[in-house]
DNA sequence: ACGGTTCTGGTAAGCGCTTTCCAAAGAAGG
DNA sequence: CCTTCTTTGGAAAGCGCTTACCAGAACCGT
C-alpha cells in the first residue's frame, strides 16, 4: 500500500516518458502530444491510480477553482437554498465552493473570512446581514481591501454595506408592499416581531413595514432571528396585553414560532390574528394556514452572485437589486 | 495596486530577515524567534496585507485542513442539517469544509468525488443514499480505493455499501418500530408513498415499514424523493381508490407533499387519513396537523461523520448506528 | 581559556505541478 | 543535398511555502 498518492512523476516513470509530456497528456494542454505516448500515459495513470494534486496545479498554474462561501447559518433554509443555487451554477463553471458557516456567532465572520482569503480562492461571497457594527465593518473591509486588490473578487449578498458588488434584496420595499397589502385587507392593529436590533435586515423590514402602513404605529417586539426568537416574542406579545389583529414576522421561521406560540396559547391564526412572513421558505409553503410572506428568490440570488462574481471587474461596486414579491396566502384572510 | 498577493518573501524582505525567519515568526513553529525580529515581521506583514497562501502551505507540508463533504442536494433540510453539523464540528477542528452537491444527480457523484480526491483533503464525508446500482458502486470503489491507501480518509452518511467507516441510519428499523406504533394506535390500512426504487433509503424504510405492519400488507406507491414525489404519489393514491386509514411517506418532505394533496382533495387529516414522515426535520416541527415522524439526530450525525474519519484507522471499516426514535404527534391520532 | 551546550538566524532543498525554452527529427522546398 | 519550417519530447525554472541542516554567538562549567 503506497503511503503517498501517486504523483505525475510516478506517472512519467511508468510511461516511460518525461514529467512534461505526462503533464500535457494528462490535461488538455494546447501542446499535441502523439497518439502513441498519449495513450501510455494515460494507461499508467489508471494503473496508478493518479489524481492530480489540484493545490499543486493552482500552484503552478497561479489559479485555482475555488469559490468561497460564507453564511450565517448553513442550516437556516435561507441560506441553504441561496448555497444550493451558488454550488449549481459553480458546478456548470467548473467550480468548487467552499463553505464556511459562522453558526449565527458574527465574529467568527472575521476569521472565517480569513480563512477563505488563503485559500485563495477565485472569489468569495459573503452572505448574511450585515450589522450595524461599525468596528466589525471596519475590519472586514480591512480583510478584503488586499484580498481585492491583488486580484480576488468579492460578493456580498446583503445590505450594501460594503464597497464590493452585492446582491441587494430589497428589504424595505418588500416589507413595504406587504403592509400595504395587509392593511388593504382590513387590518388595522398591527404588531411586527423583529430580529436583533443591530440585525439590518431586521432593521430594514421592520422599517419598512412601518414605512408601508398607512396609519397606527406597529408595535415592535424583538428577539432572536429564529423559529425560537419569533416563538418568545409573540408570547411576549400576547403576554403585554397590547391589542392586535394583525403581527409581521421578520421571516418565515419567526412566523412560525409565532403560530406555535399561538397555538400554545389558544390563539386561533389566522381567525383571532393574521400572521406574515419574509423569504417565502420552500419547505414552508405546504404548513397551514399557508402563510403570507415575501417571496425572494434565493436560488437565483446564488446564481447571481457567481455571476457577480465571475464577470469583469467594474470600477465601482456594482448592486444588483433583488425584488421581494407578496404572496398573500391563508394566512391573512380578508377581514 | 499590486497585482499579485504578497508572499511571504515580500514580507521577509520588507522586515529585513530572511525567508525562513518570516515564517517561523507568522504561524507558530515550535523554532523561537527573537521578540523584535518576530515583531518587525508581524509589523511588515499587516502593512503589506499579507495572507498566507493555504495552497503552498498545505504542499510543503504536504497535509490541508479540508475536509470535503458531498450530498445529495444541500437545499434539502436533511442535508443541510447534517452540513451544518459537520460545519461545526469541523471549525473547532481549525478544518475547512468543501461542499459539493450533486443535485440530485446520482451520475455527477462520480466527478464531484474526483474533484474532491484532487484537493488532497484531510477526509471525504459522503452523505446520502447508496442505490442498488452495483456499477457505480464499483467505479466509486475505484475512486476511493486509491485515495485511502494514500493516506485519505472517507466516510459515508448511508446504507453500509462502501468499505468505509460509515454513519449508518437504522433505517428499517426505525420505519418498523414507527409502524407498530401507527398500528397500534387502532390504524388498520396502511399506505407507503415510497421514493425510486433504486435508492436504498427508500427501500429500507419502505421494507421496515411493512416488516413492522402486523397484518394486511400496505399499498405502496412510488415517485420522486421530494415534497412534489409526495404530492403526486398522494393524488395517485387516492385516485387508485384503494381503501386507506393512515400513510407513511418515506420523508417528512414527502408527507409534507402528501398532505397538500390531501387538503387539495378535501381530505381531512387526520381524521380521514392520518400521516407519518421520517427525519424530523426542524422546520417542519410546527406544522398542523404535527406531523408523526421519526426522529434522526442529523446534526450530531454531522458530527459522528466528523468523528470517525478524523479518528484513528482501523483495518475493518467501522459502522457507527444511529438509531431513528418514533414521534408520534397529532398527524396520527389514537383511531 | 577552552570544549560543549544552547539559542537563533540563514541557506537551500524540496512539495507536485505547469510552462518556457531548447533540441532533435522529419517534412517541405529549391 | 542543403536549408528552412514544423512538430514534438525533454530539461529546468519557477509557484509560495516549510523545514532539515548549518553556522555563528552567547553562555556554561571546569
Amino acid at each position: 500500500m503506497a503511503a503517498r498518492a501517486a504523483t505525475l512523476t510516478d506517472v512519467a516513470k511508468e510511461a516511460g516518458v518525461s514529467l512534461a509530456t505526462a503533464s500535457r497528456a494528462l490535461n488538455g494542454s494546447d501542446r499535441v502530444v502523439r497518439a502513441e505516448l498519449h495513450e501510455r500515459v494515460l494507461a499508467a495513470a489508471t494503473r496508478l491510480g493518479y489524481s492530480p494534486n489540484a493545490q499543486a496545479q493552482s500552484m503552478a498554474r497561479g489559479s485555482t477553482d475555488l469559490v468561497g462561501l460564507l453564511v450565517n447559518d448553513i442550516s437556516d433554509p435561507y441560506f441553504s437554498t441561496i448555497a444550493a443555487g451558488l454550488a449549481n451554477a459553480a458546478e456548470e463553471q467548473g467550480l468548487l465552493v467552499m463553505l464556511c458557516s459562522t453558526a449565527g456567532r458574527p465574529e467568527r465572520e472575521l476569521e472565517l473570512l480569513g480563512a477563505l482569503r488563503r485559500q485563495r480562492g477565485r472569489a468569495i461571497v459573503l452572505a448574511g446581514s450585515r450589522t450595524s457594527d461599525r468596528s466589525h465593518l471596519r475590519e472586514l473591509t480591512a480583510q478584503i481591501e488586499p484580498f481585492v486588490a491583488s486580484g480576488g473578487r468579492v460578493v456580498a449578498i446583503s445590505e450594501p454595506k460594503l464597497q464590493v458588488d452585492t446582491v441587494v434584496v430589497a428589504n424595505r420595499k418588500g416589507a413595504q408592499d406587504l403592509a400595504a397589502e395587509i392593511a388593504a385587507l382590513g387590518y388595522r392593529k398591527p404588531a411586527v416581531l423583529a430580529g436583533p436590533e443591530d440585525l439590518l435586515v431586521s432593521k430594514d423590514r421592520r422599517d419598512g413595514f412601518i414605512a408601508g402602513w398607512p396609519s397606527r404605529e406597529p408595535v415592535v417586539v424583538a428577539d432572536e432571528f429564529s423559529r425560537d426568537g419569533g416563538f418568545r416574542a409573540m408570547h411576549r406579545l400576547l403576554d403585554s396585553g397590547a391589542e392586535v389583529d394583525c403581527v409581521f414576522a421578520i421571516n418565515d421561521l419567526m412566523a412560525m414560532g409565532a403560530m406555535a406560540a399561538c397555538r400554545e396559547r389558544g390563539v386561533d391564526v389566522p381567525r383571532d390574528l393574521a400572521v406574515a412572513g419574509f423569504d417565502d421558505i420552500s419547505t414552508l409553503r405546504d404548513v397551514t394556514p399557508a402563510l403570507t410572506t415575501v417571496r425572494l428568490p434565493l436560488t437565483e440570488m446564488g446564481h447571481m452572485a457567481l455571476d457577480l462574481v465571475l464577470g469583469e471587474r467594474t470600477v465601482k461596486p456594482r448592486r444588483r437589486k433583488v425584488q421581494g414579491e407578496v404572496i398573500v396566502r391563508e394566512s391573512t384572510p380578508p377581514r
